[in-house]
RNA sequence: GCACCCAUAGCUCAGCUGGAUAGAGCGCUGCCCUCCGAAGGCAGAGGCCUCAGGUUCGAAUCCUGAUGGGUGCGCCA
């Protein structure tokens, strides 16, 4: 049930009066005939812009369209009032009864108002965290991570079929090195003393992966060469730091569906079959690439190498799938993992990446454009840095001084509610400062309290309730007298709610979660205004100890804020807090 | 040199497929607890939406250019 659609549905049918009774031309688009809530709630409870979309086609006056628009909208049971304003808006009042059965119908649809059949069942493919298996996810991919996660949960409230997924970059040279640095704490393991050069992963978190390893082999590999041991210590680190990363992850409250082995393309002939799709359509070739202007390597020397030719889908140059020695560039796997993801069928796909991999969006466009022939839409959202605070000052990260943040740290320290809706409180392309003592402060600075309280608070009205003896399930509150809730600031609490069903096919559309934790904020803010009127004016307190049937009708007003809430705060993967500790 | 992202109140940020007098929090001023949680609310002050052009009924929003900041640019992934 989404108001606004269905107002938008109203209009239309008007416009095509119109046009029957020679008001409105044949032939005009309603496209882009939309109907919103108004800046100012002043002006009315929607407003419509379809006078002046159709000005130009109609070649008509804004306002002589809008004036029989309104006349025509006037006549709707559930119009109250529909009046010209400005330019051409035309602003509607909606019946009271109107915001009162909408109180009801959330009830009655609980977690599953708002959601939208927008999807439609399209599967849709969500890529996130795909951090190197090398070690314990640190801060910047826990941004990446929820809001990955926060997206996926989004589009399948939007009625998307989501596959969330992470891609395991286990076949390039970082996880020899892996290797090579939990040889060396299996050395020490066995009582050998070793140095961590460069090039090694110093990190303490592979003590215990090196002890498991002798555990399981005994001295086997002590002494022995590289060819005897590292294929065998590569498998056997990577499946325990993947064990690691799980466990972050669920920490985090990420669960992922797939997890899509990059060492699984090699050797299997899908990197060949996926090159070769591109080949059959003459977008692979020999050559030499200029050297990057301004800034060229000292050692630069022209070499032939294999290249796509991502140009004729966007990209800026073409790009190298193998190096001059033959081998495979770290482009040419994701490729081929691109390719299986359009030939699993999905109908779009997003990737979430890091803002350090912004260069490589137009070539991964470019990839899965030519090896969809355009099917299949990519869309590549980059989360920004995090920049961490403690006691107001920045904190540098820096593995040699210890001060490595990891995920884990953080979900110890501030809870994977505060963190989760922290880092979605920001758009994703916008940096994010992340402030160990803000985000632990309880006050109105700290948006993730704000809405737990609002959620709280409801749950409190409900225990008092309960105690005077008042039924408040559900089922009960529904079908209370509604009729009840007229007053403007009761009814601009319904009228927020109205909103949700659309705000989340914005988001969706948009692929931008944080849409959702702002509209939350809002919510919470009516609650709040609310809350705080019946500090004067007593009849717009929640309960009414004298009177039932009035409690109950604004009982169920404050429960369905609490219903939406906690549906929105679901999405973003955070719990709703019953009360405030 | 090139590409991508960003620029809105003193600070941190929202701003819907272009729409009316550009919003919120913090900070600043002043109010509101005999009352379901004041961990809250109300009101006030504070803006050439970086700049210059363009598109049109209408631009913070779209386009072009400039300026400032961030990220990246074959043989790491």
């Amino acid at each position: 049930m989404n108001l606004f659609t269905d107002i938008r549905a109203l209009v239309i049918s008007k416009l095509d009066e119109m046009v029957q009774a020679g008001t409105l031309p044949d032939g005009l688009n309603f496209a882009n005939v939309t109907v919103e809530p108004p800046r100012d709630p002043l002006h009315g409870d929607m407003a419509t812009n379809a006078a002046m979309v159709l000005s130009k086609p109609a070649k008509m006056k804004p306002r002589d369209i809008a004036e029989v628009l309104a006349d025509k909208l006037a006549e709707d049971d559930r119009i109250r009032t529909a009046e010209v304003a400005g330019p051409g808006f035309l602003n509607m009042r909606l019946t009271a009864d109107i915001w009162q059965n909408l109180i009801s119908h959330v009830l009655g649809a609980g977690d599953s108002f708002g959601r939208s059949d927008m999807g439609q069942g399209k599967r849709i493919n969500v890529e996130y965290v795909s951090a190197n298996p090398t070690g314990p996810l640190h801060v910047g991919h826990t941004r990446g991570a929820v809001f990955g996660d926060a997206l996926a949960s989004l589009l399948d409230y939007a009625g998307y079929d989501v596959t969330r997924e992470y891609y395991i970059n286990d076949g390039g040279a970082q996880v020899d090195v892996l290797a090579r640095s939990v040889y060396l704490r299996y050395l020490e393991a066995h009582g050998r003393q070793v140095a961590f050069e460069d090039g090694t992963y110093p990190g303490e978190y592979l003590i215990e992966v090196g002890e498991a390893l002798k555990a399981e082999k005994g001295d086997a590999y002590v002494g022995q060469p590289e060819s005897v041991w590292l294929a065998e210590i590569r498998d056997f680190a990577t499946g325990k730091m993947m064990d690691l990363i799980r466990s972050d992850l669920a920490a985090l409250g990420v669960k992922m569906d797939v997890f899509y082995s990059e060492k699984s393309l090699y050797g299997t002939g899908r990197i060949e079959a996926a090159l070769k799709s591109l080949e059959d359509k003459g977008l692979i070739y020999e050559g030499v690439l200029e050297p990057p202007k301004g800034k060229k390597p000292e050692d630069w020397e022209p070499r032939e190498q294999t290249l796509f030719k991502s140009t004729e889908h966007g990209d800026d140059v073409d790009r190298p799938v193998k190096k001059s020695d033959g081998s495979w560039t770290y482009f040419a796997p994701d490729i081929a993992y691109h390719y299986d993801k359009v030939t699993r069928g999905f109908d779009a796909l997003i990737d979430v990446f890091g803002a350090d991999h912004g260069g490589y969006v137009k070539r991964m466009k470019a990839a899965v454009s030519a090896l969809s022939d355009g099917q299949t839409p990519l869309d590549i959202k980059l989360t920004q840095l995090v920049k961490l605070y403690k006691n107001g000052a920045p904190f540098k990260m820096s593995k040699r001084a210890g001060t490595f943040v990891t995920l884990r740290d953080v979900v110890d320290q501030v809870g994977l509610d505060v963190t989760r809706f922290v880092m979605l409180t920001r758009k994703n392309d916008a940096p994010l400062d992340f402030d160990f003592d803000k985000v632990l402060e309880q006050s109105k600075d700290n948006p993730v309290f704000y809405v737990q309280y609002a959620h709280a608070r409801v749950c409190s009205v409900l225990r008092k309730a309960t105690e005077l003896g008042f039924d408040v399930t559900d089922a009960e509150l529904q079908n209370a007298d509604l009729s009840k809730i007229a007053h403007d600031s009761e009814l601009a609490v319904a009228q927020k709610l109205a909103e949700w069903p659309r705000l989340v096919e914005i988001a969706a559309r948009t692929h931008e979660p944080h849409r959702v934790a702002f509209f939350l904020y809002e919510l919470a803010s009516e609650l709040h205004a609310l809350w705080n009127k019946g500090n004067e004016l007593t009849e717009l307190r929640f309960i009414q100890e004298e009177d039932q049937a009035t409690s109950q009708a604004k009982i169920a007003l404050a429960r369905a804020v609490a219903v939406v809430i906690s549906s929105g705060l679901g999405i973003l993967g955070v719990t709703p807090a019953e009360e405030m500790r």
